[in-house]
Order: C-alpha cells, then sequence, then structure tokens
DNA sequence: AGCACGCCGACT
DNA sequence: GTCGGCGTGCTC
C-alpha cells in the first residue's frame, strides 16, 4: 500500500497519512508539492513529506488525499529537510513550520503562479501576412512589423516601443496576433567593482572563498566603519561568479532603502527583496524569483531564510546579534541558527557579521566550530570615539541631562558640529504619581505603569496598547498634586528645546517617525551636515549610520546596567558599543559621554578599559561558570490564560509528572511568575529547563511536551515552548 | 487551530 | 417547544 505523509497546517506536532488521489501515478508524486486532503471537517493544504511505497497496514481508517496542486514540488529538497530539522529542534509542529515556507496564497492552496508574463506573438497566419499588407493601418502594420522583428513581446515592452493595445486587439480580431506567456530568462549576475580591501578584510574575503562550494561557517567581527559590507559585497560577487545565488539576512530595521540601494549600485543583478511591509503580488514575485533561480540575490528579514533557492551559494546574516532574528511568538525560531543549518543543509558557506557578535557566535568562534575573522582598523584610519563616564550623583539633573553633558552638546553645536543623544524611553514620563497620597497611575491590564504623553494628552501602556485620558486630579484622594516620576524623549526633548532654541533638533522613537519615509528623509536631512541635535530611543542606534555627528551622549547607562536578564551584562555592551559607532566615523573624532550614577559598575568599567570582543570574552567566562548559555542550554516553557492560578497550577503538575524522567544533568526551575506576570489582561508564568548539553535538554523538553499534551488542565490555556529563549519573559 | 457534537437556559 | 451558550473531543 502506498501511502502520501503529508504535513497538515494544525498546532499537531505530528504528520498525517493519506492515500493517493485516485488516477494518481507514483510517478508524479514528490515530497515538497503541495496536496489538498480533508482533515476533520474541512479541506486544507498541505505539502507532501514522504511517500511511503510499502506501508504497514494501520489501524485506523486512512482517507484518500484529495488533489496534488503542483506538478513540481514548490520546496526544494534542502528546503524540506531545513523544515523537518527545524520542527525537531524548536519543537513546533512540523504543518505550522512547513507552510510557514510559504507565501500566505501559496499557504492556502491558491494556485501556484509563474513569472511569465503577458506577451504578443504572430500566429501562423500573421507570420503569413504579405509585405504590404495592412497598408490603411498604419499602426496595425507596425505592430506586426515589431513582431516579425523581436518574435513574442511583453505588453510592457509593446507600449514602450508605442505600439498600443487597440491596434493589438484589432490584429487579435484578424486571427493575426495571439496572446501567449513570456518565462524571463535566467541571466548572469554580474558585479560591478568594488572598494580595494585592507589587509585583514581581503584575508576575511579569501578565506570565504576558499570554502567554495562546501559549508562552512564564518564569523566576521569587525568594528563599525571596518568594512564589513563591502567584504559581504564581494563574497557576494564571487557567489555570483559561480553562477550560484546569495541569500542575506538584515534585521528589521535595518532593510532600508539604503541597504537595497547599496545592492542595486554594486550588482547588475536580479534582486529579490522579501519584507513584512510587502503586498501579496510582490512577495509572490519575489518568492518565485528566489525559487526559481532568476533573483540572483536574496535580500530580507528574519523569515526569508525559509525562501527555497534553486542554488545556494552564500547565506550571510548581517548584525547578528540583533534580537530580531529570533521570532518572539508562535514559532519561535532563530533565524541565524537556521542559517548555519541551511547552509550544513545545502553545502554552502555561511557568514555571521557583526562589530557586537553575540556571545553565542562568538563561543562557536573560539571553539573553533566557526572560523573566526576580525576586522580592528576602521576603514580611512578614522579613530573609534573616545569614552567617558560621567558620574550624575549629586548633579542637578534638566530632563535626566547633567550641565555637564548639556555643556558637551553646546561645545559641539559651536563647532558647527551634531550630537546624538540615546534615550531609551520614549513619551514624556514612565511613571505618574500622587504627591498626596502615592497613587500610581498602573495598567489596568498588565502589571506595569502607564507612561504619560503630554503631546497626546494621554497615559499609555506599552505593553498591551490600552490608553486613556491624563487624570487631573488623583482618584484615590481627589488631590490635584500629580507629579511625573523619571523621564522620556519627550520630556528631554522640551529641555533641549529650550536650552538650544536655534538649533535642529530630531526626536527619534516611534511616536515621532510615523509613516514609511520619515527616517529615510530624517537621514538625508542630518547627512546634510548642518548642525543639529539627535535625541532618539533603540531606533536611532540600528541600522542607521551619522558619519557627521561627533558626540553620542547616553542619558541614562544604568536603565541599560539593571535588566534582570542574564543577557544584561551582554546587550549593554553591545548597544554602547553600537551607539557609539555611530560617531566619528568620518575624518572629525568623536566622543561619547555615558551618564550614570554607578561610576564603578563593572560593566562600565569594562567598558572603559576594554573593546567590547574583550569584554564579550570576560562575560563569556562567567557564564561559562555558571554553565548558562552559550555554555549550556535552555528551554522555557510558558504557559498563558486568564485565571492567574490556573496556569502555575498546571506547570507545576507537569512538574511533578515530570521529574521522574528527567535526564540526569537536567533541572527544571520553577514555576516562576513571568517577570510581568499580568499583560494585556493574561497571566504568564513560565519554567525553565536548563542542562549542560543541548541533547539532554532537547529531550527533557520533548518528555515535557509529550505530558503537557496529556495534562487535562492543560487544556483550556495556552501553553508553549520556547527553545533558545532570548527574553526571560 | 477549527469544527462538530452535546447538553442546559431564555425566547418567538 | 427550539435557538444558541461554550465545554469537550477529534483531526490520518
Amino acid at each position: 500500500m502506498t501511502v502520501l505523509r503529508l504535513a497538515m497546517p494544525t498546532p499537531l506536532r505530528s504528520l498525517f497519512d493519506y492515500l493517493p488521489p485516485a488516477g494518481i501515478e507514483l510517478a508524479q508524486l514528490q515530497p515538497g508539492q503541495r496536496v489538498s486532503a480533508t482533515f476533520g471537517h474541512r479541506e486544507l493544504c498541505g505539502v507532501l513529506v514522504e511517500v511511503l511505497e510499502n506501508a504497514a497496514p494501520s489501524e485506523y481508517e486512512i482517507k484518500a488525499a484529495g488533489a496534488i496542486l503542483d506538478t513540481s514540488p514548490l520546496l526544494t529538497p534542502g528546503l524540506q529537510q531545513l523544515c523537518l530539522w527545524a520542527a525537531d529542534y524548536y519543537q513546533h509542529p512540523i504543518g505550522e513550520v512547513m507552510t510557514a515556507a510559504f507565501p500566505t496564497r501559496l499557504r492556502k492552496g491558491g494556485q501556484h503562479q509563474s513569472l511569465a508574463i503577458k506577451a504578443w506573438q504572430l500566429t501562423t497566419h500573421g507570420k503569413g501576412l504579405a509585405e504590404g499588407a495592412l497598408a490603411r493601418s498604419p499602426r496595425q502594420a507596425e505592430a506586426i512589423a515589431a513582431l516579425r522583428r523581436d518574435g513574442p513581446t511583453s505588453q510592457g515592452d509593446l507600449a514602450g516601443a508605442g505600439i498600443k493595445r487597440p491596434a493589438l486587439k484589432a490584429l487579435e480580431d484578424k486571427a493575426l496576433v495571439e496572446t501567449c506567456e513570456l518565462n524571463p530568462v535566467p541571466r548572469e549576475g554580474r558585479a560591478r567593482p568594488g572598494l580595494t580591501l585592507n589587509q585583514q578584510q581581503s584575508q576575511a574575503l579569501s578565506a570565504i572563498a576558499a570554502a567554495g562550494d562546501n559549508f562552512t561557517c564564518h564569523l566576521l567581527e569587525g568594528v563599525t566603519g571596518s568594512g564589513k559590507t563591502e567584504v559581504y559585497l564581494q563574497m557576494i560577487a564571487a557567489c555570483l561568479a559561480r553562477g550560484k545565488q546569495a541569500l542575506v539576512l538584515i534585521p528589521e530595521i535595518g532593510l532600508t532603502p539604503q541597504t537595497v540601494a547599496r545592492f542595486e549600485q554594486r550588482f547588475d543583478a536580479e534582486l529579490a527583496v522579501l519584507h513584512s511591509g510587502l503586498g501579496e503580488a510582490q512577495r509572490n514575485r519575489a518568492w518565485e524569483a528566489a525559487r526559481t533561480g532568476i533573483a540572483h540575490i536574496v535580500i530580507g528579514t528574519r523569515s526569508a531564510i525559509f525562501t527555497p533557492l534553486a542554488q545556494p551559494g552564500l547565506i550571510i546574516v548581517d548584525e547578528e546579534h540583533d534580537g530580531s532574528f529570533k521570532q518572539q511568538d508562535g514559532f519561535r525560531y532563530s533565524a541565524r541558527d537556521v542559517a548555519v543549518k541551511r547552509g550544513q543543509l545545502e553545502a554552502c558557506p555561511v557568514v555571521l557579521g557583526s562589530a557586537t557578535p553575540s556571545l553565542e557566535s562568538l563561543h562557536n568562534a573560539l571553539q573553533g566550530r566557526y572560523h573566526h575573522h576580525r576586522l580592528t582598523e576602521r576603514a580611512g584610519g578614522s579613530k573609534l570615539p573616545k569614552l567617558s563616564i560621567l558620574d550624575v550623583r549629586k548633579q542637578p539633573l534638566q530632563a535626566g541631562m547633567s550641565e555637564g553633558l548639556l555643556n558637551a552638546v553646546e561645545d559641539t553645536l559651536s563647532r558647527g558640529e551634531q550630537s546624538l543623544l540615546f534615550l531609551n524611553r520614549r513619551g514624556f514620563a514612565p511613571t505618574l504619581q500622587c504627591h498626596d497620597c502615592g497613587w500610581i497611575a498602573d495598567c489596568q491590564h498588565c502589571d506595569a505603569r502607564l507612561t504619560m504623553h503630554r503631546r497626546q494628552r494621554r497615559l499609555r501602556c506599552h505593553h498591551c496598547g490600552h490608553n486613556q485620558p491624563i487624570p487631573s486630579a488623583c482618584p484615590e484622594c481627589r488631590s490635584e498634586q500629580l507629579l511625573t516620576l523619571g523621564v522620556g524623549t519627550e520630556q528631554a526633548e522640551g529641555v533641549l528645546r529650550e536650552k538650544f532654541p536655534m538649533t535642529a533638533l530630531y526626536r527619534v522613537d516611534s511616536d515621532s517617525m510615523q509613516g514609511r519615509d520619515a527616517m529615510q528623509a530624517l537621514v538625508d536631512q542630518v547627512n546634510g551636515g548642518e548642525p543639529c541635535i539627535l535625541l532618539g530611543t533603540q531606533m536611532l542606534t540600528k541600522g542607521h549610520h551619522f558619519p557627521t555627528v561627533t558626540l553620542v551622549g547616553v542619558i541614562d547607562m544604568d536603565a541599560l546596567l539593571f535588566s534582570g536578564d542574564f543577557r544584561g551584562e551582554e546587550r549593554a555592551a553591545q548597544l554602547l558599543t553600537q551607539v557609539a559607532g555611530r560617531a566619528g566615523r568620518a575624518d572629525r573624532p568623536g566622543q561619547v559621554i555615558v551618564q550614570t550614577h554607578h561610576p564603578d559598575h563593572p560593566g562600565l568599567q569594562g567598558a572603559l578599559t576594554k573593546d567590547f570582543h574583550n569584554q564579550a570574552i570576560e562575560i563569556l567566562a562567567d557564564r561559562t561558570a555558571r554553565s548558562l548559555p552559550p555554555a549550556g542550554n535552555m528551554a522555557l516553557l510558558r504557559s498563558d490564560c486568564t485565571d492567574a492560578a490556573q496556569g502555575e497550577q498546571f506547570l507545576r503538575d507537569l512538574r511533578l509528572a515530570a521529574q521522574a524522567h528527567m535526564p540526569t544533568g537536567v533541572t527544571i526551575i520553577g514555576p516562576l511568575p513571568a517577570p510581568m506576570q499580568r499583560r494585556a489582561g493574561r497571566f504568564r508564568a513560565q519554567m525553565l529547563v536548563h542542562g549542560k548539553g543541548r541533547r539532554e535538554v532537547q529531550q527533557a523538553t520533548r518528555r515535557l511536551i509529550s505530558l503537557a499534551q496529556q495534562q487535562k488542565s492543560g487544556r483550556n490555556l495556552n501553553w508553549s515552548v520556547d527553545i533558545d529563549p532570548q527574553d526571560m519573559f
């Protein structure tokens, strides 16, 4: 008996067997094809994973599948394997993983559309048309002549040559021309000449080139301004020269029109861009161009790692430390880690690049699993900015800014230069408190305080989106003495405007940067070089370069220093290095001023005396001593439900049931209420699986999941697994 | 996740 | 008498 094993779009962690549809021959069946099938009470579109030719008779009734939807597989074998691996590694339902690899239309069973475009050609009758015919219809005669000369031509090209629809329609009525489909012809992708590389750059380039068409993984650790991008571009050039495709992953915020423009300038090649803002038709086209090999370079955000490629030749993950590569809900994969696996499965080199690599990648590099290339010189010999710590204890502060910082801004402006101030909190103030009774404005749906937005005249919750008007009196004691605590960008903006009324001031946060082109317009404006002040949140530290900025101020370093998460120190070091990297890229040296109440904090002292690399090595040693990632492994089981006690009870039951079956070396910690227990009206709890070896943690997690599926207390609550969690809340 | 089945309250 | 509330169980 022949059985089709299908991945169905359902949250169930198994494959489903069907009989081949009536009248289908074995030769027509290939894994990677979409298959429609009755699943329960509805018709779904699944993906063929395996054809079992001599399947044993099963204990349950096997239905016949509905139809094979694709004549050839849409998922390449490499991508199928990748999905199977990812479903297993991340313990996520296979059907959801497999269908995530398709654009929505195809996912729902829609007809696959090729890239063929509508074109016109001569009919036999048309080809035999005598010269000089149609003398009284010059436009039609012109159309015939053009098609005779060029063969089948697309509608667009004909219109460009002045041949319009009416003439063609008229000829079609006379059966002289007909429509046809024109498939795009793959062409050779070429690179335009690049910059001359320094020794470090060319060493990295040739080491990666030496890998050829084999899997190797490379960590390209290059300080800001050291020319990582140029190395990428030349690696891609070499990849195209081998006739292969390159896949480039960029953090969400980094995929800007500038990035794409840089690729377009450098390459005479087909570029396919994939990001969340794309319309359905555009997405389909980019996906199809990647799949068929028409596109030479595929550039996209996280989910692009699951784009099928006809000829994979190189995978680059830029800013590999960036948190946006980890999906934070549903199928919680790390695109960076999936990229490495993909390189292994499809036999192509993988390059992870960053100025501030994740400790995971650094660890792998130091262990010799990855080749390690370091770029320590800034192009053009410009110096990294000088870092200084400004102790703000006992200092008068205005919107969180000390006199010292404000003076430095003033000096910078008086030299005709630009300043960038970083404050990772938007709104006017993070807390509103009653001075008379101590009441604090809390969110009614979350364990969080409401942020005051003065301009909008509202209190807003940054976790669930709840917002309400600012009360004029305390709801508890009717006092009108309501004070704000803490400082957000909106407040700092006010003070800076007062202090520097004649200077251009740009606030950069998600409140002020509404609209698609707002950020781009700002970047262009600032890079014009006029003296100005840039004030903003994280948004300012990622992806955008401001080469003319010479002063960087970190207004509240303490907020970064004390984050609670074991990755706090790593993140603070990365962020500080990244912010600092915005300054002094041009001929003028930059300086970085860091305000703090904890000038002796080891993390800060580390930043003062060591570069990121050496700080990272130190943090890594500490992690190793504590068996924390990347030295140890973690998985997180989360519950989320409307009843506070139920979620914790579920996890407790689970732990009790699992305790006896835990592999040695694995500990379960919790259940603990999540740091923010209530969020958007739901109560969250979590349980940590921690162990040294990846295998054991994997095995323990598998156990827990299978028990959770049986657990009756898990029936009416949401629970999820997070392998290699990034955030512990 | 969907979707059906099933068993108890307020309605034409 | 039924319409419909959502608890429970199933999906090859």
